[in-house]
RNA sequence: GGGCGAAUAGCUCAGUUGGUUAGAGCACCUGCCUUACACGCAGGGUGUCGGGGGUUCGAGUCCCUCUUCGCCCACCA
């Protein structure tokens, strides 16, 4: 039995809440009732993007998060068997960075600690820190089923990775690669494409002179933006077109600082019209070099070793000088000009513009290195990911993403899987030294000791797998893959919705697709929702190391999750950043402690004016003992109910389709729906414009009046009230649990998480509603007048409404019934009226025609008034014109769809009346 | 360099296939401490729809162009 309801919505009783909807199963999903193994509901899944493990909430987190509460809690209330896995990502990379930092602070490095400390150490510190975010992810009031937490690097998951790989490595979709790629030089590790992020940055473009080997005295002069890896120069490439160069292809040339003898080659990567034309060949130190080098059976001398510092590091006799030894690349590089200029080789230095890739865990400079990594081949994965989205089997939120993931898949490149790092998933690939090839290379799903062919010991790969591999698979291992027999894989697989921020579209959402098609033949969900990013009031994204972040904990403490929630979710336009700021957070998060407060006094008056006595289900409620707001409210219920409807859009698609998917997405539907801020909107507008400013204002008269009409408000009352906190449950699952509890007659036991979802009643507004909707309109237009006029708040003014002629039914009569009603919405004194009273008087005609006149004698300014009118038949002296030129026109007339003109016709003629009338009133008023 | 998108109120954004007098939230201004709520109530739109040109009876919407901004991709050393 809820407490005696306070002053105030007391949002420390959200963890309360939260831990009875755990109590109650209500997060946990059962695979059984699943409509795809024989139950009687619809599935509906979301995997949660597992943040890393050892990270804390932020609001990127909060926003992501929230967003997928609410199309989960909606999905439920919808009747849908709802699963939201959630998890974390061992993050390889990330975490090992964080632990070697620990490590470092004691002095250590991880080659002190060795492989296997430093990995047991990890595991700890992630045992003892790690899914902190879970946690917190409870208090903002995740729906997640916390029986499902799912860790890339559980047993069960490794379990899947091996597995993908080996399927993959089986179908030739892995490979082993000896080329350029890109290095940090700090995490020391190898890095995807997608993990080196271009930065743009101001650079130089050295132009440096290779002189002829001949004695010629001729030179090539070529231009870098690397002087220091010219140590590992091997060619120069001219392009064979180029008139310039023509004669020198095949000659040699004389390597500055190193001395030694290259040739002059011709290739078509030299680009004639870039620098000089020369290009010099690195083919260690440039993944296109190398490309270049490949085709010429050139050397790949390394010249600079695994920390970016010039080294002999292979192939490179005598390459590096002494005094170059060991120098970091960036110190070699000004050293290395030096010597160029002091030589006279250096021919001018400009200024170049370039982008440079930096790594992006770390951001330190991205080194390409020679080396030998694992690679998946991804155009043929690439194939059924694209044509998911063009079929319609996926669809991509905002659209306009679409065309960036269309995009990037066309033009795919293969992906490197391995890491030399320690932190993730070994690679389950192990070397026979006595074995030849392609003996000595065995890829197995079990742990190997000696090798299968001649029984001697194996040596495992050193390598772990990049961490996107395994989050790869995310919605496939989290749900029991490769168990094709797991009740969840059965149950909820493919699944619903995805939700994250575009830039891990390729890291992570594509690469997920693409395995989804690769292993179970099906995309893992349809629908894709990209969301904003949270910055700061200057647009800065949020981030730790700004310090322009905030702590959704903090606004947690201050306003409640509710607030968090509503303000997150009302403000955000579909893929639109969401703008707040950290230095004011009341002011950030008004909106949504403001709603919550309303939301919490709408409860608060309806349980002191309606009391806890149960009330006659609404059902069992004639219809014709309502009251004209009695309709009015129920009507605008459904339409709320509507709006929402349309906001959301369906739940999954729904035309058949012969694909693999089964279903595919309608254009009429495809970027329909989910338009969250807009859904919250209507809701908002229902519960506060409707519900409370007009409805429960209208009701304070009959609630006081104890009988049969008392009963029916209540029942009206809590009936709108109940659906107006379904409809906002998803958003603001808290306050509108609490107040749910205990609404009258409320069934014990029973949790709004766990109701439905609201349905129309009616197809169409009743008489009765749209005569309720003209009382309003008298309001209105009072109260419009009233401003207009500056009459004070508390003065009681008369009002007198003359009835539009020809009325089918006596408006007179309908008013005259709601006038109670009007006078306490305006503080007037209305009467009916045949005649428009005498003297100065202020008119406002209503969309029936209906006028509503205010006798202005000893209230107003008359001279104030009389300017206002003239201002007013200033305007639609202005605006009269224009539309009889428009009627004049006989091609408009002619052309444009006969209601158009006929409702022009129309308006102009309203225009013209409204002006007579005025006219004639200021006549009257003011005497001119 | 290639591609995509955006430019509408002070801010964040809606604006369906061209069609009546361009909207919302927040902010702001005015007046109210009316017994659910001042975290509230009532009233108020503050706009050459980025500039220019075109198509059309009619353009915020379609076409061209210019400007500015954002995002994604990319091997000009």
């Amino acid at each position: 039995m809820p407490s005696p309801l306070p002053d105030r919505y007391d949002f420390a009783t959200e963890p309360a809440t939260y831990q009875a909807w755990v109590e109650a199963g209500a997060f946990t999903a059962h695979p059984e009732r699943s409509a795809r193994v024989g139950g009687d509901r619809t599935p509906y899944a979301i995997v949660m993007p597992p943040p890393n493990v050892t990270a804390i909430l932020h609001v990127g987190h909060g926003l992501n998060n929230t967003i997928q509460d609410v199309i989960m809690r909606w999905a439920r209330m919808k009747g849908a068997e709802a699963l939201w896995v959630p998890g974390t990502d061992h993050a390889g990379i990330a975490t090992q960075n964080v632990v070697e930092k620990l490590v470092a602070s004691e002095g250590h490095t991880r080659f002190d600690l060795g492989r296997e400390a430093f990995v047991k150490r990890t595991e700890e510190f992630v045992a003892k820190t790690g899914g902190t975010i879970l946690e917190q992810l409870r208090a903002i009031g995740a729906s997640a089923d916390w029986t499902r937490t799912a860790y890339t690097l559980s047993p069960e998951l490794s379990v899947a990775v091996r597995e993908a790989f080996v399927r993959l490595y089986e179908r030739g979709l892995i490979y082993r690669g000896h080329r350029v790629t890109h290095w940090c030089p700090r995490c020391l590790t190898s890095l995807s494409d997608e993990e080196a992020e271009f930065n743009d940055e101001p650079g130089k473009l050295y132009h440096v002179s290779y002189p002829l080997a001949d004695g010629s005295g001729r030179g090539l002069i070529i231009a870098t933006t690397r002087p220091e890896t010219m140590l590992g120069d091997v060619a120069l490439a001219v392009n064979p077109n180029d008139d310039r160069y023509r004669d020198l292809i095949g000659k040699m040339v004389k390597l500055p600082i190193v001395g030694i003898e290259i040739p002059v080659i011709a290739d078509d990567y030299a680009d004639p019209a870039f620098g000089t034309g020369v290009v010099k060949i690195t083919p260690a130190h440039d993944a296109n070099d190398f490309e270049v080098g490949k085709r010429h059976s050139l050397a790949t001398p390394v010249v600079i070793d695994e920390h970016g510092a010039m080294r002999e590091v292979a192939d490179a006799d005598n390459r590096v000088p002494a005094e170059l030894e060991g120098l970091d690349r960036f110190v070699a590089r000004d050293r290395i000009v030096e010597m160029l200029r002091a030589s006279g080789a250096l021919q001018k230095i400009e200024n170049h513009d370039h982008a440079v890739r930096h790594c992006y865990r770390c951001d330190t400079v991205v080194e390409p290195r020679l080396s030998d990594q694992w690679f998946v081949t991804m155009e043929p994965l690439a194939k059924p990911a694209l044509q998911a989205v063009r079929d319609g089997a996926i669809r991509i939120l905002p659209e306009r993403w679409e065309a960036v993931y269309v995009n990037w898949l066309t033009n795919i490149r293969d992906w490197n899987i391995s890491r030399q790092l320690w932190w993730g998933h070994r690679v389950p690939v192990w070397y026979c030294d006595e074995c030849d090839p392609p003996q000595n290379i065995i890829v197995s799903r079990d742990d190997l000791t000696e090798c299968p062919y001649c029984g001697c010991a194996v040596r495992q790969d050193e390598d772990v797998l990049d961490t996107w591999f395994s989050s790869g698979l995310w919605p496939l291992s989290t749900l029991g893959w490769p168990n094709e027999k797991a009740p969840d894989l059965q149950a909820f697989y493919p699944t619903d919705t995805l939700v994250t921020a575009p830039e891990i579209l390729f890291f992570w959402v594509a690469r997920m697709i693409m395995l989804g098609y690769e292993f179970e033949g099906r995309a893992p969900y349809h629908t894709v929702y990209l969301h904003g990013t949270a910055r700061d009031t200057q647009h800065r994204k949020m981030s730790k190391s700004l310090g322009n972040g905030i702590d959704p904990m903090d606004v947690i403490k201050l306003y409640g999750a509710d607030a968090l929630r509503w303000t997150l979710i009302a403000g955000m336009g579909m893929g639109a950043d969401v703008v707040l700021d950290p230095n004011d957070l009341d002011k950030s998060f008004a909106t949504g402690r403001n709603f919550g407060t309303k939301l919490w006094n709408i409860g608060r008056f309806l349980l002191d004016r309606v009391g806890q006595e149960p009330v006659q289900p609404l059902a069992s409620v004639d219809r014709a003992s309502m009251t004209r707001a009695d309709q009015w409210i129920l009507s605008r219920l459904d339409a709320a109910i509507a709006d929402c409807d349309r906001a959301l859009g369906p739940l999954w698609p729904t035309t058949p389709h012969a694909s693999a998917d089964g279903r595919v997405w309608k254009e009429s539907e495809r970027y329909a729906g989910l338009k969250l801020n807009e859904y919250a909107e209507a809701a908002r507008q229902f519960v506060w414009n409707e519900l409370a400013d007009w409805y429960l204002e209208s009701l304070k008269a009959r609630l006081d009046v104890p009988g049969a009409d008392r009963e029916v408000a209540r029942s009206v009352l809590v009936y709108a009230f109940d659906q107006a906190l379904r409809l906002l449950h998803p958003v603001v699952p808290f306050v509108t649990e609490s107040l749910w509890q205990r609404l009258p007659g409320h069934e014990d036991g029973t949790l709004l998480v766990s109701a439905s979802w609201p349905q129309a009643l009616a197809a169409a507004p009743s008489r009765a509603a749209q005569e309720f909707e003209q009382v309003r309109e008298v309001v209105l237009a009072v109260r419009q007048i009233r401003g207009d006029n500056s009459v004070a708040p508390g003065k009681m003014i008369e009002v007198v409404i003359r009835p539009a002629g020809g009325a089918e039914r006596a408006p007179g009569e309908l008013l005259q019934h709601e006038l109670p009603t009007i006078g306490r919405l305006t503080r007037s004194e209305p009467r009916i009226a045949a005649d428009a009273p005498t003297g100065a008087a202020a008119h406002a005609v209503l969309s029936g025609g209906t006028e509503v006149i205010v006798p202005l004698a000893g209230l107003v300014d008359i001279d104030k008034e009389c300017a206002r009118l003239r201002g007013e038949v200033a305007e639609l002296e202005k605006q009269i014109p224009a539309r009889e030129g428009r009627l004049n026109n006989a091609k408009y007339v002619e052309r444009a769809p006969a209601n158009v003109v006929a409702s022009d016709r129309e308006i102009l003629q309203e225009m013209k009346t409204k002006r007579d009338q005025l006219v004639e009133k200021v006549r009257s008023l003011c005497g001119a």
